[in-house]
RNA sequence: GCGGGCGUGGUGGAAUGGUAGACACACAGGACUUAAAAUCCUGAGGACGCAAGUCCGUGCGAGUUCGACUCUCGCCGCCCGCACCA
């Protein structure tokens, strides 16, 4: 071990100052910045023969200044890509901006500044913020979505996916957010409003784009399972949104139409045709074409669907609006028995987009064919009947029967149970005609639709395509890319200003020469975001992507951000990936190995005597426990103590990361969003805990300044030392470093924090044991143990981790250090403390060499006193020894 | 309504079925200081006790086990997602 005692350090300890000063992190964070950068210490080339690793974090929308979310999320992200970097791989981490979107218009209307120009001063204000942050970006490959050589890549792209079918144009009902003046997907809309708007959604009817995202809702759903590195929580919720269900879907006769209806039959999709004997009734859509067909000459259904959409223009009230119907007078026939005329219905709750857009109703066992049976006074009559029930006196009251059981009253399916039903009405569905044609067959249904990706804003990527009266839509030539926005808009108008432009979107067909007008919408943004991993293997590429680049990076071996978009992003990324797929841009399907979602940033909340919010600067608090309050610092009065809620603008409980940045340097804000709470839960941010986390940025300066200091007083003759205590020591270095290695792979990141405090602690109370006068073996001991701990802070605290390096004598970077390797031997300890319990209580506990065998280690546990005072002379029934862990003594 | 998750000291939280409360914050007492800040030391789940120690204790109630914060079942509470998807 003396050997490893490097010259170097004995000079440094002997020149250096050494002093009690304070570490000064502004300083220190922005010499090491700047040396970083100047090193190009976080430029990565492709070609590389280590072994690849892909680390990224959501990228941000340009807001302006970040935010402590922002904050959480990119050091947990930087933690893991320094450490692999340490671990020696080939490390992407990249950086870039999510730019197009409604905040920049609107700033656009209410500054009147250009939204570019809003827009590319945020990113400079942020990409400050961040950079002061000390992450190991490589900023070289710095994107931006609302750059033309990120779009034109997009539009590239679109014409691709175009030819290959996965895109097309057709009429549809929108939701149309009437207060952004846009269309929202149906992701977009959150409980009936605009996810970004919150203003109750409108239906409209316009021509959009669509990706045939539904084309791939079972391979979307089914590879879910292989994402093993996803949170299960994700794959859930993902699995719901797409939405399987397995069915029927089969069509019944009509009889009864009036003469001006053609149809002779309805078809309908149903998951439970093991009920179809107890149908009472059939219903369709106020959406559904018949329901259109028979509105044209029939004022009493014309004025139904009317009042339909008028309450469908929220779909909040839609939801909670009772249940209607119109009786059309039309006879559904039931495909087992013609004798059986069952009543067609308009209802207001069959949906148009799922299935057929008809239904049968059986209420017995369906709750909302019950309601509307029972208001209507239609037959209920149950085919399932519970096994402790008798079919001849079960009846249904208010709630339907969706639990297990056998079939009844449905003569040829009688006895069977619901799944033996389903597969035998099935069959004879399949068997029989109708119209020439079987009258039913097994079905498989989505929930997901396809991804409209039109918006009538101006800050988007414009969609390449022009529509000429001649030819029709065309794509634009990909030599004309990128179609670019005007510089030049005005805003007298509410709406899409491209499409109020007075030159922009006049153009020549490219075919036929004739006047021609450009596509006025732009992308959803989700499009921009849906591909920018893949950019960011090759930036500058003339290409969307270079094969080679993204065969080599792809998939981002861990990706990271929140869990709001578990549903919207990642589904989209996931089809893009695989449209990207078959236009030949990519070679992979899925591109996120692994996700984790991270917990929120919440502050508690305040508000003043008058009820206004206010922010925590605004507040003074006092006391603990019960006993805390608030004060409003203004005026002296009490304020109230809210909730602990993710910070936000509207409850005015933000903390700027800037403000902290400032007083406390990065590595003292990166360290306290990392320890405590589990990264994937919610993090309370406090005053205390900020400083908490600042004092021991603190202490471990100290630490290695004293480190340094005991250098100059050690004795090389000292008295004897114990080298229990030496290898005490070592054993703890060695097993935190083997401890924190393994809390970063697992990204737990707040375990690996307490394991770094308790190794500090430990060497605190080592260096203390010898009151300032260390012997040489000792002083090897200790600098080991404190070169680790500098080590393993380093991706978690780079500029103070660098300093201290420094202050250990180290002329390299820490950066560029390798990450430590623990000696196995050292983790394998001789011997150990078994805990010894009688009747299962703790009583006493045993040390032992590791390898006492089981009848000793027996023997020994039944003499101590302890455990001979608790069996109290008791006959011992059995001893249970658990090598290594624990004796257990029945009695 | 359906699906999922969570419930541990004053607080954040730790604990492959094996010593519950690691680590941190807050708090209290002490040292240093003219004083404060900073720092260092000590204490602490609850009850009883001078102490050794004993009993109780991971939302509530059962169960499995030599042994349960952990597994199973039933409740209660909170959080999240979906929601007329037939």
């Amino acid at each position: 071990m003396n050997t490893k005692f490097g010259r170097k350090f004995l000079e440094y300890c002997t020149t250096s100052m050494i002093n009690n000063e304070r570490y000064n992190a502004r300083e220190c964070e922005a010499k090491w910045q700047k040396t970083w950068q100047d090193a190009n210490t976080f430029r990565v080339e492709n070609d590389s023969d280590k072994e690849k690793y892909y680390v990224l974090e959501m990228f941000p929308y340009p807001s302006g200044r970040i935010h402590m979310g922002h904050v959480r999320n990119y050091a947990m992200g930087d933690v893991v890509a320094r450490y692999k970097r340490a671990k020696g791989f080939n490390v992407l981490h990249p950086m870039g901006w999510d730019a197009f979107g409604m905040p920049a218009e609107n700033a656009a209307i209410e500054n009147d500044v250009h939204p570019a120009e809003w827009t590319y001063a945020n990113i400079d204000a942020m990409r400050g913020q961040l950079k002061s942050m000390g992450l190991s970006i490589d900023w070289s490959r710095e994107v931006a979505t609302c750059h033309p050589e990120y779009y034109r890549h997009q539009q590239a792209m679109f014409i691709d996916f175009l030819d290959a079918g996965l895109a097309y144009r057709k009429e549809s009902k929108v939701n149309w957010d009437p207060v952004d003046h846009t269309v929202l997907a149906n992701e977009q809309v959150i409980d009936g409003k605009g996810w970004r708007s919150g203003a109750l959604v409108e239906q409209r009817e316009l021509v959009q784009w669509f990706f045939k995202i539904s084309d791939f809702s079972e391979d979307l759903l089914e590879t879910l399972e292989t994402l093993e590195r996803w949170p299960d929580k994700v794959r859930l919720m993902q699995r719901n949104w797409i939405g399987r269900s397995q069915g029927v879907q089969m069509s019944f006769a009509l009889r009864n139409l009036p003469d001006t209806i053609d149809e002779t039959s309805i078809e309908l999709y149903t998951t439970r045709a093991d009920t179809l004997f107890g149908a009472s009734f059939c219903a369709i859509s106020p959406d559904h074409p018949l329901s259109s067909k028979l509105a044209e000459h029939n004022a009493e259904i014309q004025q139904f669907i009317a009042d339909c959409h008028r309450l469908g223009t929220s779909q909040e009230a839609l939801e909670k609006a009772e249940k209607r119907g119109l009786d059309t007078g039309i006879k559904a026939l039931h495909p087992f028995d013609d004798s059986v005329e069952l009543p067609l219905y308009i209802a207001n709750f069959v949906l148009m987009d799922y299935g057929t857009g008809a239904i049968f109703g059986c209420p017995a066992h369906d709750q909302r064919d019950l309601d509307f049976a029972r208001k209507y006074k239609l037959n209920v009559t149950p085919v399932v009947i519970p096994a402790e029930e008798d079919p001849d006196t079960f009846t249904i009251g208010t709630q339907a029967y969706i639990g297990e059981g056998r079939l009844a009253n449905s003569r040829f399916l009688n006895g069977l149970t619901i799944e033996d039903g389903k597969l035998k009405a099935a069959e004879k569905l399949e068997s029989q005609t109708l119209d020439g044609k079987p009258q039913g067959a097994r079905k498989t249904n989505y929930r997901l639709r396809d991804w409209g990706v039109s918006r009538q804003r101006y800050w988007g990527c414009p969609i390449p395509v022009i529509h000429c009266k001649t030819c029709g839509t065309l794509p634009v030539p990909k030599s004309d890319l990128p179609v670019k926005l005007p510089d030049e808009i005005t805003r007298d108008k509410p709406g899409n200003p491209l499409a109020h432009h007075p030159t922009w979107k006049f153009v020549t067909c490219h075919k036929c020469n004739g006047p021609a007008e450009r596509e006025t919408d732009t992308f959803d943004t989700f499009i921009d975001s849906s591909w920018y991993f893949a950019r960011f293997c090759s930036p500058r590429a003339d290409t969307p992507t270079e094969l080679d680049a993204v065969n080599y990076w792809l998939p981002v071996d861990q990706y990271i951000g929140g869990i709001e978009h578990a549903i919207l992003h990642l589904l989209y990324s996931r089809f893009f990936t695989r449209a990207m797929k078959i236009t030949g841009h990519v070679g992979l399907e899925e591109p996120f190995e692994g996700l984790f979602t991270q917990g929120m940033v919440t502050h508690e909340t305040y508000r003043s005597n008058g009820g206004n919010w206010l922010s925590p600067s605004e507040v003074q608090i006092s006391g603990d426990g019960d006993n805390r309050r608030a004060v409003e610092i203004a005026s002296g009065d009490v304020a109230a103590i809210g909730n602990t809620e993710k910070m936000s603008k509207s409850k005015r409980n933000t903390i700027d990361p800037s403000d902290i940045l400032e007083d406390y340097g990065a590595d003292t804000a990166r360290w306290f969003m990392l320890s405590d709470s589990p990264p994937e839960r919610d993090v309370i941010w406090t005053e205390a805990g900020v400083e908490g986390a600042h004092r021991f940025v603190q202490r471990l300066w100290r630490l290695i300044t004293d480190l340094a200091a005991s250098q100059q007083t050690f004795v090389s003759t000292a008295e004897k030392i114990d080298p229990e205590k030496i290898l005490a020591l070592r054993t703890s270095t060695h097993k935190t470093l083997a401890a924190v290695g393994n809390d970063i792979e697992g990204l737990r990141f707040n375990r690996a924090v307490a394991h770094i405090y308790e190794l500090t602690n430990t060497i605190s109370a080592f260096a203390a044991s010898f009151g300032g006068k260390m012997e040489v073996s000792a002083l090897g001991a200790y600098k080991e143990a404190c070169e680790v701990l500098i080590q393993l802070i380093g991706p978690m605290m780079p500029h103070l981790s660098e300093e201290c390096w420094r202050a250990l004598g180290k002329s390299t970077m820490l950066a560029d250090q390798p990450w430590p390797q623990a000696e196995e031997e050292l983790l394998v300890e001789d011997s150990i403390v078994m805990a010894v319990q009688v009747n299962g209580k703790r009583r006493d506990e045993l040390s032992v060499k590791k390898s006492t065998a089981k009848e000793e280690v027996e023997s020994l546990a039944l003499k101590l006193d302890n455990v001979i005072r608790a069996i109290d002379g008791k006959p011992v029934r059995r001893v249970i020894v658990v090598p290594q862990r624990i004796v257990n003594i029945v009695v």
